[in-house]
DNA sequence: AAGTGGTCTAGACCACATT
DNA sequence: ATGTGGTCTAGACCACTTT
């Protein structure tokens, strides 16, 4: 077998694994638009110098992680890694209306570096004390309000959302994550329990003192695993909805 | 290629694809016993009169699906299919202790023969009318009430539940669909939303009247997608809690 | 030493989509 | 007609586990 095109790591791991991560890492780079082809497998395995099988197992686990989809008889395309964690899908207002996604308007309310919580901190694995940009959102739908947020980001990846217009942050964050700090959120893990709005929440989302809410407790991750946000939201209860499956 | 052993459904699939079927349903069957191990790859590819490759795509598919496990150097063994849809997994209470999974004591309140309620009929995706066998249940833990469960089942499939004594139900339903009845629980599907106890429900959760309580909606499916059971679920909104993860 | 699953190769043929 | 991914085969060698 010729030596490999590109380095690989970690000689130690099968060789379809070495492909699959240097595939990741490629698709990651930007080295391949989205929605366009890869090579053909033959082309790719010729290139790797290994056997097509061997590069048809890479190609598997990427269409399984959903990095790529696979067409026969037209080729490998690059997928856009489309995150379907929003906070809203925990809320019925969020959902599709003839078959279109609405987004909600946005609004900061607050931007500040300050040091983090220790809630924030411990989810973004962060010694107590330490600086973060905090986020206070606020999201309405059809004119009342849905979601409050409070959100902080790790420093310094993300210190030019700190001087960012806060008009112009615009109605997702993500987007601006990659776009603005390139910083691309892979996986989110959220938390839901239920409490109950002390004054100033019931006047932010415009009901009684008291009443139910839902509070999501969210750490949102890179593909490498690195936390860059902690956010804690609280929404209407009467609005709360989520669907789950267990096999 | 010499005839299979045996016969295989619609040939217009991919052979993998009907050995994959085949052993899931001589899994299911229960021609091997949980935890014992299956015939070797090459024994079981010599049986069907297929490459030894072609077998592998078949194991490897029921692995990622969880009905078997793979160990290496040791052979390839039946899981019992760990239904990891446990209504107790929204509530905190419900949760291991010192590793072990805890199961709150439970008691048949009440069971019936009656037309099926509109939501229930609707979940088993039966005809408004029909009858079921309803399932009033409470679950305790600790002394202290945790969940009211309202279960329609479907028939005559439960018919056999309708004459065992209610004292000898057991603290896990699903068991008993399985030893009783013959059905087997493969996959459910939660919706959760919150709402307020009437005097009726904060009775039996004790708790007061207009407290916030979290409702699961619950629909039950076998592995061949009949919906086997319908049923609505109350706990204490402080004691749920639900860890999500997206990607 | 023997048996198991895991990896990798090489090549044939098929199904699908585009030119 | 050509190129793509999908299926299937046959066999070599490796890593792990048990005897």
């Amino acid at each position: 077998m010729p030596a490999p095109a590109r380095s690989l790591p970690d000689p130690r791991l099968p060789l379809h694994a070495r492909l699959r991560d240097d595939l990741a890492r490629r698709l990651a780079a930007g080295e391949w638009p989205p929605e366009t082809a890869l090579p053909s497998e033959t082309a790719l395995a010729a290139a790797y110098g290994v056997a097509v099988n061997t590069l048809r197992r890479a190609f598997e686990q990427l269409a399984r992680e959903g990095l790529v989809e696979r067409r026969q008889g037209r080729g490998t395309f690059v997928r856009r890694p489309a995150l379907r964690g929003s906070m809203l899908r925990f809320f019925r207002q969020a959902e599709r209306e003839g078959g279109a996604e609405i987004v909600p308007e946005s609004r900061i309310l607050a931007r500040a570096v300050a040091p983090l919580p220790a809630w924030a901190a411990h989810g973004l694995g962060l010694a107590p004390g330490l600086r973060g940009l905090r986020l206070d959102r606020l999201r309405r739908w059809a004119g009342s309000p849905l979601l409050v947020e409070e959100i902080w980001l790790r420093l310094p990846d993300f210190a030019r959302l700190a001087k960012r217009s806060p008009e112009a942050f615009g109605a997702l964050l993500y987007p601006l994550y990659e776009s603005e700090c390139g910083r691309v959120v892979a996986r989110v893990e959220d938390e839901i329990t239920v409490g109950r709005a002390d004054a100033a929440l019931a006047r932010q989302l415009d009901i009684a003192a008291g009443e139910p809410v839902v509070e999501v407790g969210r750490v949102a991750f890179t593909a490498d695993g690195v936390a860059i946000e902690a956010r804690r939201a609280w929404g209407r209860a009467d609005r709360f909805r989520y669907r789950a499956t267990a096999t």
